[in-house]
DNA sequence: CTGTTAGCGCTTTCAG
DNA sequence: CTGAAAGCGCTAACAG
C-alpha cells in the first residue's frame, strides 16, 4: 500500500506538507505542490480516510437506513441521496431494513461502528427505532425522511401532504364535482384526510360521512370501496383515494362493473407510483418530490455537519407536492348520469 | 467518545484483553470476559472499525457501484446485496452512477479511499470503467453483475439468458406455434437471440429472416415491430420480445389494431418488470433471479475476502432464470385466424 | 512556507 | 490466559 510517507519521500518533502496538500489546510508552495502532485500521480496514491478519521473525527461517510429499497419510492430517494452525498464529497453507507425494526437497530449500530458522520433514516416509526434514534441523536446528527421521533430529536424532511390532498380535491371541485368521496385508512388524522376535509370546507361543502370509506391502503380495499359507494342511493361523482393502490383498485372495480372512468366517475390517487402512468385510464395523482426530499435531507445533514452550530434545534423542511393531471379525472358536466340508473 | 481504553480501565484489565474480547482472537478468561461485557454495556462502547482497519487492513465495508437505482432491477439487487452483506457482517457503501462512467470512476476512487474490502459493480460496460476495474483488480477483489471486463479480471454473476430465451420459445412451441417472431435489438450475438435461434433449431424449424425484426429495446420500437409483422403476407402467430418494454409496445399496438392478445397472437417478454404483471393481458415473461444474483455476488466476494486464495482465477456464476407464464400466451389451436384476414 | 512530533483507537506480537 | 508496547496512516499543532 502506498502511503503519504511514500509520496513525501518521492516528492522530497515532509509528510506534513503532503498532508497539507491533501487536506487543503495550510499553505503549500508551488514547487512542493508540483512535486507532490507528480509523486501522487506516479505512485497512484489514494489517501486513507480511515486513518485520517482517527484524527479528524469524521469519515466522510453518511449513513442511510431505508425502509424498503424495493419500493420505487425509497429507491428514488436513495438515488437522490447518493447523488447529493457525492456532490458534497460524502460516501453513502446504505442499509435496507426491509421494514424490520431489528435490522434498523443493527444497521444503526454498525454504521456508528463505521463512524458515519450523520444518519438519514426513513423506516416506519417503531418504539425501538424511536428509542435508538433518541439515544444516538446527542452524538450523531440525524435526519428523518417522513419520520417523526418523540420527542423530536432529529431534523426532518417531509412533503406537504395536506396541501397535496387539498390540491387533489380542489382539482375535482374545479371540474364541477360536488359529491366527492374519500377512500383511505382509518387514520383520520392523516394529512390526506385533513386536506380532503379542508378543501371541502373551503368550498363551503359539508363532509358527508357516507362518502368517507375506510379500509386498508391497498388495491383490494379500493375495489371494495367502490362497490360500497356504488350501492349508495346518491353515489359520488368523484373519489379522492389516499394512495394509488387504492385508486387503482377503484378503477379496476369500475371496469368490472361497467362504470366508466372518468366518464362516470373521476378518480384521483396519491403517490404517483410507476403504475399510475400506465393504468387505463392513466391516473391523476399527487406526486411527492422524492428527489428533492433526498437532496434536502443531505443538505440538512451536511449543513449541520459543516455548519458552526451542530447543536441548533432540530429543523423541519416541508416540500411542496405536485398534482399530476392525467386521464382519470374529467369535468362533472360531462359525467354521464349512468350511475344513478342503479349499476351494481 | 468511549474507547477500548475506557472499557479496559473500567473492567480492570488491559487493552489487549479487551481487544481479544472484541475480535475473538486469542483467549480471554471467563472472569475478564464478564467484566469486559458489563463495562461495554455500562459505557455503551462501540468499537471503532476505522481504527481497527489501520492494523487489520480491512474495514468490513463492501462497495457497490450501481448503474441506476431508480431501475427496479438494480434496486432489487441492491436490496439483496444489503441484506447479504449484513448477514456476513459487512456494511455496504453504495453509489448510484446514473449510467455515467465518470461518476462510476469517481465512486470507485472514493470507495478505495474509504477502504472498502471489495467491490460489486453493475454499470454498463464502458472503456473507461473497464480500464479502471482492470487497474483496481490487482489490489481489490471485484465482482461484476452482468458485467464483463476485457480481459476478465473480476468475478462474475450473470443469469442464463440463452436458456431463458430457449424456455420462452419452447413455451411457444409447446403451445403449438410454429411461426414465431423475434423482436429485439440489432445485437444478434445476444443470448436472447441465440436462444431463440437455438430453440427453433432444436425443434427442427428454420429461422425465417422475415420474422426477425430489430430496433431499439423500448416500447415504441415494439409498437412499430408489430405493425411491420402484421403487414407480412404470412404473419407470425407468436412473438418473443427481447424485453418487456418491447413486448408491452407490441401488446399496445395489437390493441390499437384490434388484434387480440393472446387470442390472435401470443407474446412473451423478458425481464418481468413490475408492469408486466399488470398489463392487459398480464405478460408472460422471463424473470431474472435478482435476489439470488445479489446473494451470489456477496458470497463470491466474501469467499474471496475470507478464503485462503484471494488470488485464485476469476470465477463466473450463472444463475437460472424462470419463465413466468401469465396471460399473453395461448395455444395456437385456439388462435383465431383473423390475422390472415388482412387486418390493417 | 515547511519539517518535526505527538497522538487518534485499535490490533498484534512478545513475554510472562 | 494477560499485560506491555510498538506501530497502522494520517493530521494538527508547533517551531522555525
Amino acid at each position: 500500500m502506498v502511503t503519504a510517507y511514500d509520496v513525501a519521500k518521492r516528492a522530497g518533502v515532509s509528510m506534513g506538507t503532503v498532508s497539507r496538500y491533501i487536506t487543503g489546510n495550510g499553505y503549500v508552495g508551488d514547487a512542493s505542490r508540483a512535486k507532490i502532485a507528480s509523486a501522487i500521480e506516479a505512485l497512484g496514491y489514494i489517501p486513507n480516510r480511515a486513518a485520517a478519521s482517527l484524527t479528524t473525527k469524521n469519515t466522510g461517510l453518511l449513513g442511510f437506513v431505508v425502509s424498503d429499497l424495493r419500493n420505487p419510492f425509497t429507491a428514488e430517494i436513495a438515488s437522490s441521496l447518493s447523488q447529493h452525498a457525492r456532490m458534497h464529497g460524502y460516501g453513502l453507507v446504505l442499509s435496507d431494513s426491509m421494514n424490520d425494526p431489528g435490522i434498523s437497530l443493527e444497521a444503526i449500530e454498525r454504521m456508528r461502528a463505521h463512524g458515519v458522520d450523520g444518519l438519514i433514516v426513513t423506516p416506519p416509526e417503531s418504539r425501538s427505532l424511536n428509542d435508538a434514534l433518541i439515544a444516538a441523536a446527542p452524538t450523531l446528527p440525524i435526519v428523518g425522511i417522513g419520520l417523526r421521533t418523540t420527542p423530536q430529536v432529529t431534523d426532518l424532511v417531509t412533503s406537504d401532504t395536506r396541501a397535496g390532498a387539498i390540491s387533489a380535491v380542489e382539482h375535482l371541485l374545479e371540474l364541477g364535482h360536488r359529491r366527492i368521496s374519500y377512500v383511505g385508512s382509518s387514520s383520520m388524522a392523516s394529512g390526506r384526510y385533513r386536506g380532503y376535509e379542508a378543501a371541502l370546507a373551503l368550498a363551503g361543502l359539508p363532509t358527508d360521512p357516507e362518502l368517507v370509506v375506510v379500509g386498508e391502503l391497498n388495491r383490494a380495499s379500493g375495489f371494495a370501496a367502490l362497490e360500497a359507494l356504488l350501492a349508495l342511493s346518491d353515489p359520488p361523482t368523484a373519489i379522492f383515494a389516499a394512495n394509488d393502490a387504492v385508486a387503482l383498485g377503484i378503477i379496476q372495480a369500475a371496469h368490472e362493473h361497467g362504470v366508466s372512468v372518468p366518464g362516470q366517475i373521476s378518480v384521483v390517487g396519491y403517490d404517483d407510483v410507476d403504475l399510475a402512468a400506465h393504468s387505463v385510464p392513466p391516473l391523476t395523482t399527487v406526486a411527492q418530490p422524492l428527489a428533492a426530499m433526498g437532496q434536502a435531507a443531505v443538505e440538512l445533514l451536511v449543513s449541520r455537519l459543516q455548519g458552526a452550530d451542530r447543536h441548533r434545534a432540530s429543523e423541519e423542511v416541508v416540500l411542496p407536492v405536485r398534482l399530476v393531471i392525467r386521464g382519470s379525472t374529467a369535468s362533472h358536466t360531462q359525467t354521464s348520469p349512468l350511475l344513478r340508473k342503479g349499476i351494481r
